[in-house]
RNA sequence: GGGCGCAUAGCUCAGUUGGUUCAGAGCACUUGGUUUACACCCAAGGGGUCGGGGGUUCGAAUCCCUCUGCGCCCACCA
């Protein structure tokens, strides 16, 4: 087979991607073999792929494609998140660019638009999957507002109401007022705003004098139902019992007496709205105040604002300040710094607002949560365990959850209306079974399901995809099926840590409840992606690469290598293209060397040279060495470790070393059993390396082996682990060690590698002599000379207590060669000396473990030893 | 304000119970090299008071205290 000289990935890339779906490899059906699974964070439907999705994909890919190599049935369950709020606010945001009014739309009009987008859109970002080599189920490719994952999400709100975990509540709810909807606490970010603190007069109701109030907000003046004063305050023992009058709107107020108020802060007086601010809702209750809701839903002024009805809050503020000072409420305004809670996804100032809310209860709910990470035995690991704290930290002070939301795209809450009282409603799976219900509740057989009104809102996302590991094998609707018992619980899930809560806690909560078990072993959890000045990669700083662009310029194993490269688990990844630069030098070095391997000829009649042997029992021991050493990275879940033993495996032990000692010289021939060895290196190296570079390996893999389709690299067995023969590996390091000496010398000296030179050691019983032609080939040696004394006229260098010559008529320098002798002695002596010190104290001696002296000893006498040579070598340039 | 975590070479990070192999890796850098896979290369080399200070110990990057500087989470006093 005519083998390119340069390896062209794109080509390669495709065609081993449809060769792989071709044959269905990454297909899984439940059988007798051990499952490996994996469920996808499933990305927003309509989403496209940055460089998060990249790294957190190709962990998964890694962790999926080893699973599969070492014989384990593994399943990576794909699939896609309809995303309520941000997909809503995409295809509002589009309609709105065609002129169209969301709210001019019915709900049926409003979900075609919104259907046909995700049709357009939708899977988008799972072909950009494919590009990366992702190795998922695709037959089993999942959408949480697929009908039988929706039917799964009403099943649960049905059930879950049914057992009293779910409420309606008139609650305080962070308000976004631009998408018109409530998000969730997680959903809100506060950020820190330069504002004002106004400092304004109320009257006092029957008298002349007036009492100081500090705000930030004054415009919602007209919702102030109170003023509060501490009760220990005595700078204000006169106003109790009064009442304040609000200016503008001219209200009438109790002056109320509470503790919550911080004497130190602004006036010691603060007025309270209970519809607009939680705390003040908080006073509102416990001492039975009005509420005056003043805000419309787009947070505009309504009735109560009086002259400003219908102005936006921003613009009012500004304008009711104006009216203050003219008026004299404005007492003064300082400059403030407050934190404004904002909109993940809008941007917009939240707005603290009573609505109407469906809840969950999750006091109880919690708790096989809390143990199943936290317990005496936890049954679930979090990668890195740091995020253990912050998980305990939100777990134990969890609230019900907001699970409703004002948006139409999304499963639609089953309650079902018949009345206009608070109580007037039915929770079913559907219309039909509602009917029943409530004519049984209202006792009134007329009903009809045209008495029926469905509640408008939709379900918060997360109440659909914290189901997700059960409802992609619909283990909700048929909890005893096949695939759930088999994949279930899945094995490892991989995530930012972002989403901690929003989505894995959640998962386990819900595990808990409707399967009774935990739904994965261990969450990876992995970091931010930045860029090199640290800052998060984000759309709105266009900092963040074109991730196919990327896998065009690096190839896709190049773009995995570059991400996976400096990537611990739970630290945040500083992206720099140079790694995937790093990343495709890397398999171009493995390309060359498979091109020398197959350039050799072979000839089946020569001997193996004992170099070559002894050179390919030492690669074995090294990649014994490796695979023992990547199964503990894996354990860890430290993938860039693994990476990078099998880097170094490749880059140094197989391509620096071991090729060079087995190539044969120039024009010549290889004989046949080294370069069937060599191969079956190669066929090791490329196994253990596809999970990281699929494309590259398979590709490799087919030159060197006569392959039908069932012997794809991608379903090849993992190389089996044996006993590492750590002597052979230390006897080689020191060889490598006398390799550099004779490279150092030739440096110095200007000898060039092809011409041949003298070599002879001083013998002693230490000296190993397995890798004499090693040494010799790679050195280039005439030959290795064991002598008994020091050579005269030579060159040398030291390793241990060994002395090694390289003799050169006339090329010494022996003034440098006596300093450069004399540094070494003093430098040895001063060691020694430490050595002694230690060893003379009889504490160390006594308190120390015995390894550790006989350590220090063994130092002491090699010093003493190397020493002796020193002086010798000395001598000898002195006479 | 409360909680958690981090600080090791120019950069990104390893460093397990304090002691062989403890001061390491990759990249970057410097020098030399195009004979025979690879300049997308090879060989050699320099570089760190382990954030500062104090303590425990025969012995500290590792344990304790303290200071400094960062990061994250929670609560956010009108």
């Amino acid at each position: 087979m005519q083998i390119p000289s340069k390896y062209d990935a794109s080509q390669v890339e495709n065609k081993w991607y449809n060769y792989w779906m071709k044959h269905n490899y990454f297909h899984s059906e439940p059988d007798e073999r051990e499952p490996y699974t994996i469920v996808i964070p499933p990305p927003n439907v309509t989403g496209v792929l940055h460089m998060g999705h990249m790294l957190n994909n190709t962990i998964q890919d890694v962790l999926i494609r080893r699973a599969r190599l070492l014989g384990k049935n593994a399943c990576w369950v794909p699939g896609t998140d309809h995303a309520s709020i941000a997909t809503e606010a995409k295809v509002v945001a589009k309609l709105k660019e065609q002129g169209i009014d969301k709210n001019d739309l019915s709900r049926e009009e409003f979900l075609k638009h919104a259907w046909e987008w995700t049709h357009e859109y939708g899977g988008v970002i799972l072909e950009q999957l494919k590009k990366l080599g992702c190795s998922c189920d695709w037959e089993r490719t999942k959408f949480t507002m697929d009908d039988d994952m929706s039917e799964a999400v009403i099943q649960v709100f049905v059930d879950l109401y049914n057992k009293g975990l779910i409420y309606r509540g008139y609650r305080m709810v962070n308000w976004d007022p631009e998408a018109k909807t409530t998000l969730s606490d997680e959903e809100v970010i506060y950020e820190e705003k330069q504002g004002q603190l106004y400092y304004l007069n109320y009257k006092i109701d029957g008298s002349d004098n007036t009492l100081t109030i500090a705000t930030t907000r004054p415009e919602t003046i007209f919702g102030d139902t109170a003023i509060c004063i501490n009760p220990n305050d005595e700078r204000f023992t006169h106003l109790r019992g009064k009442k304040a009058i609000v200016p503008i709107c001219n209200r009438v107020v109790p002056i109320i007496e509470d503790e919550y108020v911080d004497v130190e802060f602004g006036t010691g007086c603060l007025k309270v709205t209970p519809a607009h601010d939680e705390n003040d809702k908080m006073l509102g209750d416990k001492h039975n105040l009005e509420v005056v809701d003043i805000f419309n839903e787009d947070a505009s002024l309504n009735s109560y604002g009086l002259h400003y009805e219908g102005k936006d809050r921003f613009v009012v503020r500004k304008e009711i300040v104006m009216e203050l000072e003219e008026k004299g409420f404005l007492l003064k305004t300082e400059n403030y710094i407050n934190k404004v809670g904002t909109s993940e996804r809008t941007k917009a100032v939240i707005e603290p607002r009573l609505s109407d809310q469906w809840f969950l209860k999750m006091e109880e709910l919690v708790k096989p949560a809390i143990k199943a990470v936290l317990g005496e035995n936890p049954e679930i690991k979090l990668v890195p365990k740091k995020f253990e704290n912050t998980y305990r930290h939100w777990m134990e002070n969890i609230r019900d959850w907001n699970i409703s939301r004002q948006l139409m795209w999304g499963q639609q809450i089953p309650a079902y209306y018949y009345g206009a009282g608070k109580e007037d409603f039915v929770v079913a799976e559907n219309i039909e079974k509602a009917l029943e219900l409530a004519k049984q509740k209202t006792n009134n057989p007329q009903l009809t399901t045209n008495n029926l009104r469905q509640d408008k809102d939709a379900l918060d996302t997360w109440f659909s995809s914290w189901l997700w590991p059960m409802s992609v094998f619909d283990g909700i609707r048929n909890p005893e099926n096949d695939d759930i018992n088999y994949y279930y619980p899945t094995n490892d899930l991989v995530t930012g840590p972002d989403i901690l809560f929003f989505w894995v806690a959640r998962m386990i909560i819900a595990g808990y409840k409707y399967k009774g078990e935990k739904p994965f072993n261990n969450v990876y959890l992995t970091g931010l992606v930045r860029d090199k000045q640290r800052r998060k990669m984000s759309k709105s700083l266009g900092n963040s690469p074109d991730a196919l662009k990327l896998i065009e310029e690096y190839s896709a194993d190049g773009v995995r290598v570059g991400l996976l490269l400096s990537s611990a688990a739970g630290n945040d990844l500083l992206f720099d293209e140079a790694l995937c630069q790093q990343g495709k030098g890397f398999g171009n070095k493995i390309w060359n060397a498979f091109r020398l391997i197959e350039g050799w000829e072979i000839d089946k009649t020569i001997p193996q040279p004992e170099t070559s042997k002894i050179g390919l029992e030492w690669y074995e021991a090294k990649l014994q060495k490796a695979l023992f050493e990547i199964e503990d990275h894996f354990r860890k879940y430290r993938l860039s470790d693994a990476l990078m033993t099998i880097y170094k495996l490749i880059m140094d032990d197989f391509s620096s070393w071991l090729l060079e000692i087995i190539k044969p010289a120039y024009q010549k021939p290889i004989d046949a059993k080294t370069h069937k060895a060599v191969i079956e290196a190669l066929e090791n190296n490329l196994k253990i390396l596809h999970p990281f570079m699929p494309f590259l390996t398979e590709e490799i893999w087919q030159y060197i082996t006569e392959r039908t389709p069932e012997q794809a690299l991608i379903i090849a067995k993992w190389p089996k682990a044996k006993s590492v023969n750590q002597e052979l590996i230390s006897e080689f390091e020191f060889a490598s060690e006398v390799i550099s000496g004779i490279r150092n010398i030739r440096k110095q000296k200007n000898i060039a590698f092809k011409d041949a030179v003298g070599f002879s050691v001083i013998n002693n019983e230490n000296i190993k002599s397995t890798f004499d032609g090693v040494i010799a080939k790679l050195g280039n040696l005439e030959s290795i000379d064991y002598v008994t004394e020091a050579i005269e006229g030579a060159l040398t260098f030291r390793i241990k207590a060994n002395e090694y010559f390289i003799p050169m008529a006339g090329a010494i320098d022996v003034e440098a060669e006596i300093k450069k002798l004399t540094d070494e002695l003093n430098y040895t002596e001063g060691f020694l000396k430490s050595v002694q010190k230690k060893l003379s104290n009889e504490r160390f001696v006594a308190g120390a473990p015995e390894q550790v002296v006989a350590s220090e000893k063994k130092k002491e006498a090699d010093a003493l030893a190397k020493i002796e040579t020193l002086k010798a070598s000395l001598a000898s340039l002195d006479a």
